[in-house]
DNA sequence: TCCCGCTCTTAAAGCGCTTTAACTTCGAGT
DNA sequence: ACTCGAAGTTAAAGCGCTTTAAGAGCGGGA
């Protein structure tokens, strides 16, 4: 018994049609309650499952939901289960495609395409928004985590603006004016929360402080940025990170110089990261919310997909800033 | 033109059949070399691109290999991508199913069962060795990261009792004889690199300092171990961790209670996550390699897949020792 | 001239399921 | 008694591709 039983198998087993137990296991109405059961029992007694791909061929409809991410990006991680556990709950599946080395996103999404997914959720793609505005012509397309200005594609992202506003009112709140941000380099996200970061130290009167140190959104980038922060010598008394593995770059190269954190300088971070809650890191960060990301972007594409709407709709969720031990108010009131 | 062209519509436009084309797109042998030509630049021109449902359907063989993961693990992350990388090599696709907090196991395999994989690899499962076995008669089955004992599936893991043999010989070349270990408590993995923790102090004569410290794979309960450690008074001048999140919770406890690391005491984790690598934990822990774990569980499923293997295989890779800043000679040698 | 074998091509039968339109029953309505 | 409609059931036509067995040409050897 290499063969899994078929439909077929279960339908004669009862005596009736394939079509009648079709519409049973799929809670179709139709068949009679007495008919239901005895199907139903003789699926079971067979251990039957129906055939994935053989019932997506035959269905126009597949309900089914790709999702693009890098496997390696933990925000991902999070993401993904949550639109997963979203996607069931409505009765969607769900097939991961992942970016790797020789696997770029125009590979990830084919992939996705010749499953036939009935619309492709992207987590933080690269893609430029015409390339996107494209795809969305063959499929629905929701972007998660960033910005695209194209009007086929949906989008669900936070705020990164607002992200960086609520870093800088926490600090301020604390008492700190000399608040510098170490940068993230190239990209929209990067270039959102550094212009964040202008607006709102502006907003507070505090514009003369205004200071952004070349980073990226590496460690290593963060690190150099802590090592020419800890030599100058004016030195602020707070700093806000582009990312979270920025901050620990930070974090580390002011230990390294004997800088206390937060004792003699504040750090904060952004994404939340699962690093960010490691005890002695410890690091005052902005969270954006993952699970409720993921319920919109699956919400998105199943609006397109059965209510049939059609004009594009961008959420923006304000991030929410998650307050821990690397930050405090400045040594010295200012 | 919502719909893709079909095989059909290339058909038409050269004036063969479906039958050629398809021939001539799989690169078959058959078609004349006029014939492919024609197909090809048609192909082309419709930017045609074959229905993998249709095409997993048509086909006994569907090339297609199930991988269950947690997204979340890091680990599993780096496995994923060299599986995909290794797979596409020899012309297989890879389906992910993840774990969720509503997904158990058993709901991620059925799902990779349902899109008829030919074969499953399943990412350090928690399944018992029975479970496993029978899953093995339905389809072959690779496990990674663990032991099974089970006639029916093939296993790739690493020697966790060498891994933690090779950590204490670069202790004891270091100088060190009380040497600690700190317990990852219940589970497979937890339990073999415990029991190589004693059997390594044993070979190495000094069994009088086996000291093992209970905790388990999060920083919290590397963090306890630490604080027990740090305050106990024939405190041991190195300690193996069961894993790395344990061994940065030990670090974290360490700096609070003001023991350096490494002069006061050294530290050594195990799996060589990204977190070791970051400057500020420069953790010396064992790496597990994973690409070479993911090439030899793609090549177990493959060679039962085109080969026909049916005997048991079981491939245990030698892990290696990162050396980094956590481990240096004790301070009074002993 | 006939037959054979070779190369290239294709008709047609699935793969296992969904879905639609048609077909039974059967009791209610008139 | 006869029509009608509701309720339940099913035959059959796909979904888009693969594959196999058979067919069409064609040149060459007997």
């Amino acid at each position: 018994m290499d063969q899994r039983p078929r439909l077929e198998d279960v339908a004669a087993r009862v005596g009736v049609s394939t079509a009648s137990v079709s519409l049973v296991l799929r809670g179709a109405p139709g068949p009679s309650a007495a008919t239901r059961e005895r199907v139903l029992e003789a699926a079971a007694e067979l251990g039957y499952r129906p055939d994935r791909t053989a019932s997506l061929l035959a269905r126009r409809r597949r309900h089914l939901l790709g999702v693009m991410l890098d496997v390696r990006n933990p925000f991902h991680a999070e993401l993904v289960e949550e639109i997963h556990v979203e996607a069931n709950r409505i009765g969607y599946e769900v097939v991961l495609s992942t970016l790797t080395r020789d696997r770029d996103e125009d590979r990830a999404i084919e992939t996705l395409l010749d499953f036939r997914c009935e619309a492709v959720l992207l987590l933080g793609p690269d893609a430029s928004a015409p390339a996107l505005g494209k795809l969305s012509g063959q499929v629905p397309v929701v972007v998660i985590g960033r910005r695209v200005d194209d009007a086929g594609v949906d989008v669900v992202r936070t705020g990164d603006d607002a992200g960086v506003g609520e870093a800088l009112s926490h600090l301020i709140e604390l008492g700190h004016e000399r608040i510098a941000f170490v940068d993230g380099g190239r990209g929209v996200v990067a270039t959102a929360r550094r212009s964040g970061y202008r607006a709102a130290m502006r907003r507070a009167g505090l514009a003369r402080w205004i200071r952004i140190i070349p980073g990226d959104h590496t460690e290593e980038g963060g690190s150099r940025a802590g090592r020419v922060l800890a030599a100058a010598p004016d030195r602020p008394s707070a700093v806000v990170a582009s990312n979270d593995r920025c901050a620990v770059g930070l974090l580390d190269a002011f230990t390294r110089s004997g800088l206390a954190v937060p004792a003699e300088i504040s750090v904060v971070g952004y994404d939340d990261s699962t690093l960010a809650g490691l005890a002695h890191i410890d690091l005052t960060t902005v969270n954006q919310d993952a699970p409720t990301q993921a319920r919109y972007a699956v919400a998105a594409a199943v609006s397109r997909l059965d209510e049939g709407r059609v004009e594009r709709r961008e959420v923006v969720l304000r991030p929410r800033l998650v307050v821990r031990g690397s930050t405090a108010p400045p040594a010295i009131s200012a």
